[in-house]
Order: C-alpha cells, then sequence, then structure tokens
RNA sequence: GUGGCUGUAGCUCAGCUGGUAGAGCAUCGGAUUGUGGCUCCGAUGGUCGCGGGUUCAAUCCCCGUCAGUCACCCCA
C-alpha cells in the first residue's frame, strides 16, 4: 500500500457519485416525519467513556465484547467510540436532568456509529444510524407509535417491502424466571449445542434462540416459550402493544424467537426485516424496544421508562428505490475574453455574485478558456442559461442570454436581466434536459 | 475472527501457452480569431496494489502482505 487511503471499512461519499444528495434527502425524510411525530434532534459526542456502553451496552454483547474501537484519552480513561447512540442519549438525558424539566422527552438523532466488525454489504466499521428515543413513558401507546414511526418513515422513503417483527422480552421478572427455564432446558443438551451456544448458556441463554446454526436450531423447537413466562403485567402490555400497531395499521408479525443483541432491552422489541433481497446477508434494517432498566443501570436516581429504535442509513440506501434528481436551473456566465480580460472578467464575477444573491445558483468557469470551453463547461454543468458577457455587453449595458435547451439568444438590459431570469426560470420548456 | 473471489490509466475492462501494456468512456486541445450538445483529429494519463521468490526475462507462475468484495459470525 503505496498511498494513504481510508480505514478499512470507513468510506467517502462522492458528490460525482450522487450518494451525498441521497443522504441528504433521507436524513430530511427522517427529520420531517420524527418532527411531525412530536420528537426533537439531539447531537451527542462520537466518543464516549468506554464504561457507558460496558454498563450500558451490556458487557458480555458482542459489541462490547470484541467490536468495539476503544482507546486510552490522555489521562487514564478508557474511551470509545460509540457502537450505538442509545446509552450516549441516556446519559446526556441524565446528565442534564431533561426529564425534571418534561415529563416525556421525544429525542430522535441522526450520525456516525463504529464497530470493529469485518465490513460486509451493508456492514461498515465506521456506518451511520437515524434512530429515535422516548424517556418517561411506559405506556405501550409509546412502543406502538414509535415503531409505527420507524415503519411510516421507511415508507416515506419508498421502502415498502419490510417486514416488523415484535416479540416482548418481558420485564426483569419475567426475565430472571424465563433464563431459569432456559438452562433447565437446554443444561442437559449443552453437548450438542455449537461451541458458541455452549458459551451463550452461560451469558445470556436468551440468545441460544436467536442462533442460526443447525446444531442450535434443532433444539429451538422445543424450548420453553418466552410468551408463557410472561408476568400478566408484561402479558397486557405486549397485547395492548399489538392492539395499537392494529388500531394503527401498521403491519407487524409477532416472533416469539426475537431476541435483539443488546442486553438493555425489556418487553417490547422489534426488528425491520428488509424482504427486497437488495441487502444480501444483512437484511436487518435496524430496531430497539424498550428497555425500562437502562436510566437506573446508568446511574439515574429513579427509574424512567424508555423506548427507542435505530434504523442503518447504508441499509436504508440499498432497499430504498434511487429516485431521479430535480434539476436545478442552473446559470452560467461566460466572459468573451477580446480585447480586455480583466475587464470582461471582472464582469463576469459581479455579475456572477449579483445572481447569487439572488438566489440564483450560478457558475463561472474561473479558468476563463476559450469561448468554446467555456460554453462547453456550461454544457457539462447542466446550465440552463448562459450569460456572456464581453466588450459589446459592457459598453451597452446589456447582457447577451442564451437558452440552452432551445439555442435562441437575445440582449437583455442588464437592467432587465433578473427579471428575465426568473421568467425564464418558471417557463418549464427553459428548464428541461440540452 | 474464519473462508471464497478479486486487485492493470480517473472509471469500466482487454492483455493468447511468461518477452516491462491497450481499448472505450472521462479530461484537455484542435477542426472559422465572440458560442455548447453530434462527428472527426490529436494530447495528457499506468513503478500492471505492495514486498519477496522462480526465471535470461513476470502484469501473467509461487509465497507473503495490504485492500476491496461476498459469505459465516453478529448486527444497523
Amino acid at each position: 500500500m503505496a498511498t494513504l487511503q481510508a480505514v478499512s471499512g470507513m468510506n467517502d461519499l462522492l458528490p460525482a457519485d450522487g450518494q451525498g444528495a441521497r443522504w441528504h434527502r433521507l436524513e430530511t425524510a427522517f427529520r420531517d416525519t420524527s418532527v411531525r411525530y412530536g420528537f426533537q434532534e439531539v447531537r451527542t459526542p462520537l466518543c464516549e467513556y468506554a464504561e457507558l456502553f460496558q454498563r450500558g451496552v451490556g458487557e458480555a454483547t458482542d459489541i462490547v465484547e470484541k467490536e468495539m474501537y476503544t482507546f486510552d484519552d490522555r489521562g487514564q480513561r478508557r474511551l470509545a467510540l460509540r457502537p450505538e447512540g442509545t446509552a450516549s442519549a441516556v446519559r446526556a438525558a441524565i446528565e442534564h436532568s431533561v426529564l425534571a424539566r418534561d415529563p416525556v422527552v421525544r429525542w430522535s438523532y441522526v450520525g456516525a456509529m463504529f464497530r470493529a466488525e469485518r465490513p460486509a454489504k451493508g456492514r461498515y466499521r465506521q456506518f451511520h444510524q437515524v434512530g429515535a428515543e422516548v424517556y418517561g413513558d411506559d405506556s405501550p401507546a409509546v412502543d406502538a407509535e414509535v415503531i409505527d414511526l420507524a415503519s411510516s418513515f421507511l415508507q416515506s422513503i419508498g421502502i415498502t417491502k419490510f417486514i416488523v417483527r415484535v416479540n416482548s422480552l418481558g420485564g426483569a421478572e419475567t426475565r430472571a424466571r424465563y433464563r431459569e427455564a432456559l438452562l433447565a432446558y437446554f443444561a442437559p443438551h449443552r453437548e450438542a449445542l455449537s461451541p458458541e451456544s455452549q458459551l451463550r448458556l452461560e451469558r445470556n441463554p436468551l440468545r441460544i434462540l436467536d442462533s442460526k446454526d443447525p446444531r442450535d436450531q434443532a433444539f429451538k423447537a422445543g424450548a420453553p416459550s418466552l410468551v408463557d413466562a410472561l408476568t400478566p403485567e408484561d402479558r397486557a402490555h405486549f397485547d395492548r402493544v399489538q392492539g395499537f400497531l392494529t388500531a394503527l395499521g401498521t403491519p407487524f408479525v409477532v416472533d416469539a424467537s426475537l431476541v435483539r443483541g443488546l442486553d438493555y432491552y425489556s418487553r417490547t422489541v422489534f426488528e425491520i426485516v428488509d424482504t427486497s433481497g437488495s441487502l444480501g446477508a444483512q437484511d436487518a434494517l435496524g430496531g430497539g424496544g424498550r428497555y425500562d432498566q437502562l436510566f437506573t443501570e446508568l446511574g439515574s436516581a429513579k427509574p424512567v421508562p424508555a423506548f427507542g429504535f435505530a434504523l442503518g442509513i447504508e441499509r436504508l440506501l440499498l432497499a430504498a428505490p434511487v429516485e431521479e434528481e430535480k434539476k436545478p436551473f442552473r446559470v452560467a456566465v461566460v466572459a468573451v475574453a477580446k480585447p480586455d480580460e480583466n475587464t470582461t472578467h471582472a464582469g463576469v464575477l459581479a455579475l456572477a455574485r449579483e445572481l447569487r444573491m439572488h438566489g440564483f445558483e450560478t457558475v463561472v468557469d474561473t479558468r476563463f478558456g476559450s469561448m468554446k470551453s467555456q460554453m462547453r463547461r456550461a454544457n457539462d454543468l447542466a446550465a440552463a442559461v448562459v450569460l456572456l458577457i464581453g466588450s459589446n455587453e459592457l459598453a451597452a449595458e446589456q447582457v447577451s442570454m442564451k437558452l440552452m435547451a432551445t439555442g435562441e439568444q437575445r440582449s437583455v438590459p442588464r437592467a432587465a436581466l433578473l427579471d428575465e431570469l426568473t421568467q425564464t426560470q418558471r417557463a418549464p420548456a427553459a428548464t428541461g434536459a440540452p
């Protein structure tokens, strides 16, 4: 490797690829949707004390165990690039006592996350998420509304082929009871399980249910059902979530084997899976759930119920249709060099500036090559209108205005130029492709 | 972390069984000295990912390494 290059799994977005515009539209769509659902955007640092994620996401999760970018600060504290957004947002909510001011807080976020995984399609080491969180309300209405937010956002960006899977993990009491039941069930079969699952048996038996390993699949069917372990309260909560989702018209399926990779979830969890096939093996667009214990685990004096989700932007863009970009009304100003270069060049720059101040997207080929090359450049940049400035125009206080679509050209008094351009912009014919 | 495939101009690729590289597109210039798109002509541009080995000689064979990609794992 002779030249410097980007860190593996971390990508550049070049304007020429048109990706920047797609990202921009997606983020705008997310902000629009989340604002309509009553959310406000929060921004937290990319970097936190590693301890936050160890306590928040869970020491035994893959994310913290082997995928976190950690490094030492100048002092002794261990820092980490955030592998997900929820822990940071909750930390900020606690630190700034936002629940003391507002009984219920609805936050959204957009930003980069980091996980040191082997890159693959739709999976990168720096990836980006949009997410939303609700703090301070344990109502099942929150669960339903936030799942609905995620779902309607997907539709707003043209993603229609997806499935929302929901499940309930139950509260702390249920989790403890169910864990015992799973242990009792799997322990006799220990040797037959995959090596990973033998480890999971000790650390987080729940995750065995999520395994795709055929050795584990064999035992899943007969495993005790989580639904049966739910307390009446958990049961009622989950039933109401489903009822609300149905009332909202948000399609979903209940999937009893759905377990999320983060430790902080309780009660409702959900995952949105792409069914268009455009994502390869990484078909999860995102997911989330309820995490009623996280505030307490991160040091909040009072327990705060919470619900949230995150979606991966890269994956959304793989799944979303590529929309046609609107062609902007662009003006190019061209200098006719003779006989006095400096005067005409200055005239071009001054005119371009004036147009920009009036809102016109204006380009100048500042190399000021031959007229031919300037015209070619204007054409390459898809300018709808080219304005020509030369000694004739300067002397007469006029500008030659050429419509690229038709080739029509006429002289316009300098004083009337802005009105002319405004009218041209409104006429659809002038903005069409040349 | 494990495995498969790939790595030649800015991009997409060609290069037969080893003799130090080509095309198309893109870029720049020209074909009437104040005018674009089409066409034609020309030019710029590559230590053939990097390092080592075999050989008289390697882009082509072998090894290593880095990178990309896909899959496993996990998840966004």
